[in-house]
DNA sequence: CGCAGTCATATGTCTGCACATAATGCTGCG
DNA sequence: CGCAGCATTATGTGCAGACATATGACTGCG
């Protein structure tokens, strides 16, 4: 009884990800045009585009206009990781959040630092050191410098409640960020303040935000021992 | 002279995320219907519906039906990465590739590996250990293992020229992966295939991927010391 | 032969319309 | 009063047609 419903742009992305999976189509090579897709699967040239548009947004699939449309060569998969609030992560697991402000300092930053977050010479900044545990144990140190020019606003906030992170998500819009992440043998203090030892190896996450050409905030947060980051693909 | 082009989805997107860094539309807001917000910009609710979906891939929006749409309440910005052959990151900044097979047998896996693999207990395994070289100096250590039942003409497969890693991405499909970052510091073969020494944190990266419910490889790349991976927001 | 201008083509996108789907909240029956 | 079911509403998606844009291929001038 009943027919089937009408060929919906996921039935054409499912098949697309079959030919491209079953070598039916192979990389490098060109696939057919969307009008001669249309005409095969039974629809709208418009729905074949919106498969082979998603299919090519996770890079099975190379576009270009009148050249047409081919198997990428190179399948650069790329993993969208989300970048969670520490909160959320460590409440996310049942842990119980909370986070102690070590340091407060409104000094000029070194030319390192200076210089990654394009700051004039005389510019000031906000200096914050933090700790994060979960289920009171260290979770993570953080080491932050804040553009005080590009939120001026912080200066009056208290941020023993609220960590600069939560702060600055609700009240610095960013338009962009760079980051980095890494492995470092941690300093003496760093070291004391995760309750650990110089001879571990600790994984580090450096970010830096910009709202447009302005650097808002660079952060670097190092991890307890045996912290690991998951995403997937 | 002449009149304006009509309005583009990317204007509408534009304007969207305007609007909410601007905190006009602040986090939490239900925001206009596509129907006004069409009306509003003068073009059709397609059109409008293609920039919201846009920004709420992007996460800055919460999008239900018959609920309306909303500004996300914790941005949890999303970061892509493009997860690259190592082959290709080396020669984009100028360095010659070269890798080393150093160990390749079949064997029963150790528990750890059947289990995360989800291998049945009888079942072998192809082990590489092999280097990754730029120019000429360590780059990194990779120690993997492949499901052989799952491709299994990888037997007859040359990895001493083309590495197993290209070679898998090019000959063994696959549907999803997982990916693990995490520091550590080197077992003294590790090191010594480095170049380095135990004393060293070193970044690493285990990727196992699956084709549907069949596990196709896992590997660990321990990188050179200093290394660092960058993405974007 | 070399190069600039033109044409053809495949993708990119907008429009206006229709129907599908999910989820809220009201309505009316028992 | 409680709850099943229906009406309502906002997003999700399909379709056909049109025009926009990028770019390879062709053509013809000098």
């Amino acid at each position: 009884m009943s027919e089937r419903s009408r060929t919906t742009w996921q039935d054409v992305r499912a098949d697309v990800l079959d030919r491209i999976r079953s070598r039916d189509w192979k990389p490098g090579d060109l696939i057919p045009t969307e009008v001669e897709l249309a005409a095969e699967f039974g629809c709208a040239r418009a729905t074949v585009n919106r498969a082979l548009r998603a299919v090519a947004e996770d890079g099975l699939l190379d576009r270009r206009r009148k050249i047409g449309t081919r198997v990428a060569r190179h399948p650069v998969r790329r993993a969208t990781m989300r970048i969670p609030i520490l909160r959320h992560e460590i409440e996310a697991r049942g842990g119980a959040y909370a986070h102690r402000l070590l340091q407060r300092e409104n000094r000029l930053p070194p030319a390192a630092v200076r210089g990654r977050m394009a700051l004039l010479p005389t510019a000031r900044a906000l200096r914050l050191r933090a700790l994060h545990l979960a289920d009171d144990e260290p979770y993570a140190f953080e080491d932050r410098w804040v553009n005080v020019d590009a939120v001026p606003t912080i200066a009056a906030a208290d941020l023993t409640q609220l960590s600069a992170n939560e702060w600055l998500v609700a009240q610095a819009p960013f338009t962009s960020g760079d980051l980095t992440f890494g492995a470092l043998r941690p300093g003496a203090a760093t070291a004391a303040h995760l309750g650990t030892t110089k001879d571990h190896a600790l994984f580090s996450i450096e970010r830096l935000t910009w709202n447009d050409a302005t650097a808002i905030t660079l952060v670097r947060l190092t991890f307890h021992p045996g912290y690991e980051l998951r995403m997937t693909l």
